[in-house]
DNA sequence: AAAATCTTTTAAAATTATATAATAAAAGAC
DNA sequence: GTCTTTTATTATATAATTTTAAAAGATTTT
């Protein structure tokens, strides 16, 4: 491929009869060390030429490159390539929303080991990473190191220098759970992903407990399930949940995964709500395309990647946080996949 | 931010006591002009220094960047932030896949005017686009004067300077519609995304009517719906259609679209496949998680991203093309969603 | 009125990290 | 002593920004 030739800050300096210093101020609108008349003149030379400012030049002497890098890590028994789930796209949406609001470009990239999150930081003079997807702890201490702005999604992690964007999730697990106990189940399982960092998980559990303590309702292990994500590995589990003849109802802590289990209860002629309850958690649109739709924990997720975006360009840019960790709300959305067996 | 201190081709050169050239040439492996002493010693230190090359610097210099931009044309009436439909994030993924695979870096970004795409591509001297979305024609034309390599996905325009990754269109509709014929369905309606090209969907619209014509069923104008491809859009087509107790079958171009339209019709009291049997296309994971699962024509989203990623690089680095179109196969993947009516 | 000082405006030079072409300096062969 | 081969260096280029310097013009001081 030969090279175009492109029009630099020269062939306006050039063409304007100024040095590119002058014509560089133009850009920058430090107007105070230029005439008008020039101003003028530069302005009209740029618009005519059509000049737009090289950022791999820029980014080379300014040493911010305006790159924040979406860092996608791939545990070897997930899918293929990088995450298509409908919570991390729906995230994602919302935070190259804001970035791109702000002037800030995405690097999408999936990443298996932690050198090799270090070599892309250093290759692209990446100013903050927003990592999706399923990391080991190390990748954080190696961001922690490298210096690198990093915002943490739904993270538990008890270290006060990392900014943390979060959810009320056991205010979720307690609603959905309650919701239930209030229609009469008692013998609910709880289902989630089995992944490393327990946290968010954790809590939500902790509001299934304490929503069923509350109403006297023993605590039973063999109702709590640790499960693959994949769509495969929830419907294997829902034909697998569709032998408890004892239960009636289901808290599935993703939407994805009531979903899947809910197809594998429906194949094994489960009927839904009839016999067994579902509640998902995301809101996600799949939850509409379920049947029955799937009543749900709503979290607003495209929000919840504008807010990380926005902690996240503060932080770089050096803008004081008023809080390192926001928690955003959720709620119930009432759909058709519940039963109510009786009123409490 | 305080500007970090970084590890320079330089400081290399002076702690190995050569000059930055003789490091620059063990980096990139001319070796026939180091003495293998001094290639030992360099990459001694560059494994010990832990030195990274800077892409911005060696893009400049090389006046290539390695970057591919992935743009996201927004219609005003689309949803709010990029796209997030479960077949480009899929498609997005093989071509993540292939593009890192060989080398080059992906730039996430949302455009909506042609001239914001041009300002991109100069703004990071981008090597090629990846265009998801739905686009003008001026786009292209746009890119074609920019002369950015571009690959078009499932394209029929009439220009054989573009290089297309396409798909079995014709015989995807024809399949689908015969299908549901051969189980005895007449009366079928087709719907499809109202998008601007035509081609694709024109395809498969030509390959339902010749099913009908090989097997005498006369063409209806009233079983064609054109209709929008957000969800609640397709909930209300599936409400309005169960309205028409005159038809057997719907062919919908678009597994989200035969979701939604079922979701529509089974709140409307429609029994599928009893009442109205449904096959869509793509084969995307909802057509898993519908109730009943859904019959559909199956393509491989993921390859077809990494064919074209493949054959955008191809195209970039000047390798010589076997073909200017590439055309993936279709089959169908039968599952509950169609009731046979009568054996054929 | 001349000299000194201060603004305003413009420009030159240095810097960013790397690559490459041209050149030079050894070392060895003939 | 010349020629070739091996090895390494210098200079230049990439496209911008920043620092420093210098003109030009205006104002004040002597």
């Amino acid at each position: 491929m030969k090279k175009k030739k492109v029009i630099t800050i020269k062939d306006i300096a050039k063409e304007a009869n100024v040095s590119p210093t002058t014509v560089s101020n133009v850009i920058h609108g430090n107007y105070q060390h230029v005439s008008m008349e020039t101003v003028k003149k530069i302005q009209r030379l740029i618009e005519e030429k059509g000049y737009i400012p090289n950022m791999l030049a820029r980014s080379l002497v300014k040493r911010n490159s305006k790159i924040v890098g979406v860092i996608n890590c791939l545990i070897p028994t997930e899918r293929g390539s990088f995450i298509q789930d409908p919570f991390h796209t729906a995230f994602l949406g919302g935070v190259e929303k804001e970035l791109s609001r702000r002037g800030y470009f995405i690097m999408l990239r999936t990443v298996n080991k932690k050198d090799e999150l270090i070599t892309l930081l250093r290759t692209w003079n990446l100013e903050g990473v927003i990592m999706t997807g399923v990391f080991e702890d190390e990748f954080y201490s190696a961001l922690k190191t490298a210096e690198i702005p990093v915002v943490l999604i739904d993270s538990y992690v008890d270290d006060e220098s990392f900014i943390k964007v979060g959810l009320e999730d056991f205010k979720g697990g307690y609603l959905a759970t309650k919701y239930l106990i209030d229609r009469g189940h008692e013998n609910i399982v709880f289902v989630s992903p089995k992944i490393k960092p327990k946290g968010v998980l954790e809590e939500r559990f902790k509001g299934y407990k304490k929503a069923l303590e509350e109403h006297n309702i023993p605590f039973r292990r063999e109702n709590v399930y640790e499960h693959g994500t994949r769509i495969d590995e929830c419907i294997s589990l829902g034909r697998e949940l569709s032998k408890r003849k004892d239960i009636t109802a289901i808290f599935a802590t993703a939407d994805i995964m009531a979903a899947g289990i809910m197809s594998g209860l429906i194949e094994k002629g489960v009927r839904i709500p009839d016999d067994i309850s579902i509640v998902g958690f995301d809101d996600l649109e799949i939850s509409l395309l379920t049947t029955p739709r799937l009543t749900t924990v709503h979290q607003d997720v495209e929000m919840k990647g504008i807010i990380f975006a926005r902690m996240l360009i503060d932080y770089i840019e050096g803008i004081p946080l008023e809080n390192k960790k926001v928690i955003l709300p959720v709620r119930m959305v009432e759909r058709e996949s519940v039963r109510v067996l009786k009123k409490r």
